[in-house]
DNA sequence: ACTAAATCGGACTAATATAGTCGTATTTAA
DNA sequence: TTAAATACGACTATATTAGTCCGATTTAGT
């Protein structure tokens, strides 16, 4: 199947909710209150983001996150390669031919990879304020 | 993650295989063994291929599969929608919202859903003989 | 009629990926 | 000193995908 992770849901109103938080600091405990997200899953989401430099966190008792990027400014591709791991379509594009029966002779793997590159395409022209 | 699945990968390297096949009637077996694929489980790919009247079978032992319809117009969606099952790229699009905390205020889903279009229009535009 | 070898189809198991939890360390304002 | 926050790694649970097994049916050849 197809699809992206409840992570990246997650992540995405994650920053809409931060984003709209003007400048305030925002603590993990508040989002996952307010959208229903596990408060532990989402943490690890945010400090991924903050790792990434996406976000930016103080620690402490009165501590938290908050944006220091524009939303505007960050692909949509971004996101998922930091949440999930790399964008790819199929299997024999992102690691070293694991084993792949095929190798010379696999007529799929340059269309497939046309399809990954139309995928990741699109994923660069989003932005992440465009989902907010 | 964003990916196609094996079932996938193994239908259209079959559906070429078959194609390459001229008019004679392939076995599972041969594909199988020529391809590396579990035979069981490339069995109930072809038969859900041949549900949806894309293969031809025979029975018996003299039995197998051919192909009834043109790969140039067998679009890739329609592959993914017989063997996955529907090319949906989040949660809350394919089926009746299953307790997304959301609903109204949702403002993802509407971006999302583009990229949804999007991704589906690719798939559309691709023939399974393509990747042949 | 019997047999071998094929499709058919459903139930089952195994492996992997995703989602979520837990415990503990560190930081920091009051 | 304490309460409450982030930081981080290990762990468990659930869902999805991959693959297996078994029995039924079909059919050509002997």
């Amino acid at each position: 199947m197809v699809k992206f992770s409840k992570k990246l849901e997650y992540a995405l109103i994650s920053l809409r909710y931060i984003s709209n938080s003007k400048d305030e600091i925002v603590r993990v405990r508040d989002i996952s209150e307010k959208l229903g997200i596990p408060h532990d899953l989402l943490a690890k989401i945010l400090q991924k983001l903050k790792k990434e430099n996406i976000l930016g966190s103080s620690q402490g008792i009165n501590g938290g996150y908050k944006l220091i990027r524009k939303l505007n400014e960050i692909p949509l591709s971004e996101l998922v390669n930091i949440i999930e791991n790399g964008t790819s379509i199929v299997e024999c594009m992102h690691d070293e031919d694991n084993g792949c029966l095929m190798n010379d002779n696999c007529s799929i793997k340059d269309p497939l990879s046309k399809i990954q590159n139309e995928f990741e395409n699109i994923l660069k022209t989003k932005m992440v304020s465009d989902f907010v």
